[in-house]
DNA sequence: GAGCTTCTACGTACGCTGTACCTAGAGAAG
DNA sequence: CTTCTCTAGGTACAGCGTACGTAGAAGCTC
């Protein structure tokens, strides 16, 4: 129903001819008598709501190009550039119009969040090495955190899981699936891997973001630590190298993560 | 994430008399003569500036009280009813008085946290034994976290490091002394734990807040497994088995957590 | 076709936000 | 004393999300 999208394709403003299929029955809620003015119940989540129902006009724009407009204004400007008015005139669309697409900014975000997660690149099979999958699938997570700085922030902050993430999910567990450990230990796996990529994503552009700011906490950093309130602290100053390797680091707890993710949890 | 921002002083409406300030030199970090009138650099990190100075009257707010209110406020009705003007109105202040204790509301947020990482009780000295440590150190976080539903995602989204914070690092640290493990990578193994912790709490939350939040969300996955699209995510479905035990769960993952954490990075 | 219904587009307006700027006045330093 | 720095707080502004209402287009049923 929804994608497939090709991330190749930056906005088709309209595509003529978009056979998508209406014909979702209806919502499983409370059979209401016809007529009634009220619809039953618009579900809170966006992904419940059919992106179009087939009748009045035909909408001018479509979920992915709004997507599209948003986090091109997110990637240049950063997240809280992201208005409501600003995607709507982007779109070249009156501030309201946009309401008719999303009832709510939130559900903008979470358009956003789910167009980003289409960037990835799936293998068709598991290779077989579950270290060496999900290295790829770490690797290519960071690569799209960095082509996106906002996004790692929004998926710490969204529990939202669109079409998209549901196929990052699914993947993730094809590659597991050789463990052998259940379902539900794996999604828990899942959350991990994902909440340190964001994390590591997230400490990596703080860091690059300011060298005023990487200053001050180096300074206060080193303050506290000789200030003899903290001895742990100042010992491990104390003992540590060189700032040591960003993309090593980044391995190296990678690696523990993969750990934890493949171990049985049976004590 | 925000700032980063310059202020681009688009123009300063009318000021019809403004007399003074006629060669104002703009962006501090120009060395200036002595006796100017701006200070020479006021440091963005909160934690560097002196709560007084000791000229002029004396504050009749203290940054602990302030954040007490917020805190206050954020616990009882959520971070997003945190304003500037709700907490300076909860202080008895006008809204503008907090701004001479607090330069922007980030570091309202950051007063927030520190004072919330204040909570924590720490042993003396570790007992000897990590594991054990570690795990009431999460159980304590977790406990705090359930106190103040907004924190964990404060902590995830801003890198501030207050004395208190200061204070848990040192904790871990002086915890994690026995493995043996260099500062550098038991601080990395710190940010894991941490991030763990509060997307675990910030899980637990969105799960509890809403029942039909969590209805939609098992209808949708359900209709997403079913759909075929998804045949591992589904397959996943099948075989669970009842919910599972939340506290089970969390033990689970702290089990796997503690595990990455102790084990050493070499390969 | 007519007529009804349902959708889209979008302007206006409201209450709220963070905060720049300014005026008073308190109190320590010289 | 004077002088200077600090604090308290009012006013004002640009921008936010979005409730509400109107106008008209497009589909369904007859």
């Amino acid at each position: 129903m929804p994608s497939s999208k090709p991330p190749s394709s930056p906005d088709s403003p309209d595509s003529p001819d978009n056979p998508d299929q209406p014909g979702r029955p209806d919502q499983p809620g409370s059979p209401d008598q016809p007529g009634r003015p009220t619809p039953p119940e618009a579900p809170e989540l966006i992904w419940l709501r059919p992106e179009r129902t087939g009748r009045g006009p035909r909408p001018a724009h479509s979920r992915d190009s709004i997507a599209a407009a948003a986090i091109g204004i997110a990637d240049a400007e950063g997240l809280d550039a992201v208005s409501m008015r600003r995607v709507a005139a982007a779109l070249g669309a009156g501030t309201m119009s946009l309401y008719n697409y999303v009832p709510k900014k939130e559900h903008l975000l979470d358009l956003m969040l789910d167009a980003a997660v289409a960037e990835y690149r799936f293998p068709a099979e598991p290779s077989g090495d579950v270290r060496a999958d999900l290295a790829d699938l770490a690797h290519q997570q960071l690569a799209i955190f960095r082509r996106h700085p906002w996004l790692p922030g929004l998926v710490l902050s969204r529990p939202g899981i669109g079409p998209n993430a549901l196929r990052y999910t699914d993947h993730f567990l094809a590659v597991t699936a050789a463990t052998g450990l259940p379902g539900g230990t794996r999604m828990e796996a899942m959350a991990m891997f994902n909440g340190f990529l964001c994390q590591f994503a997230q400490y990596e552009q703080t860091a690059a973001a300011g060298a005023k700011w990487q200053a001050e906490m180096v300074g206060y950093l080193t303050q506290a630590a000789m200030s003899g309130q903290y001895p742990h602290l100042a010992q491990a100053f104390a003992t540590a190298g060189r700032p040591a390797d960003p993309a090593r680091v980044f391995d190296r707890s990678l690696d523990r993560v993969i750990l934890a993710v493949l171990t049985p949890p049976g004590e």
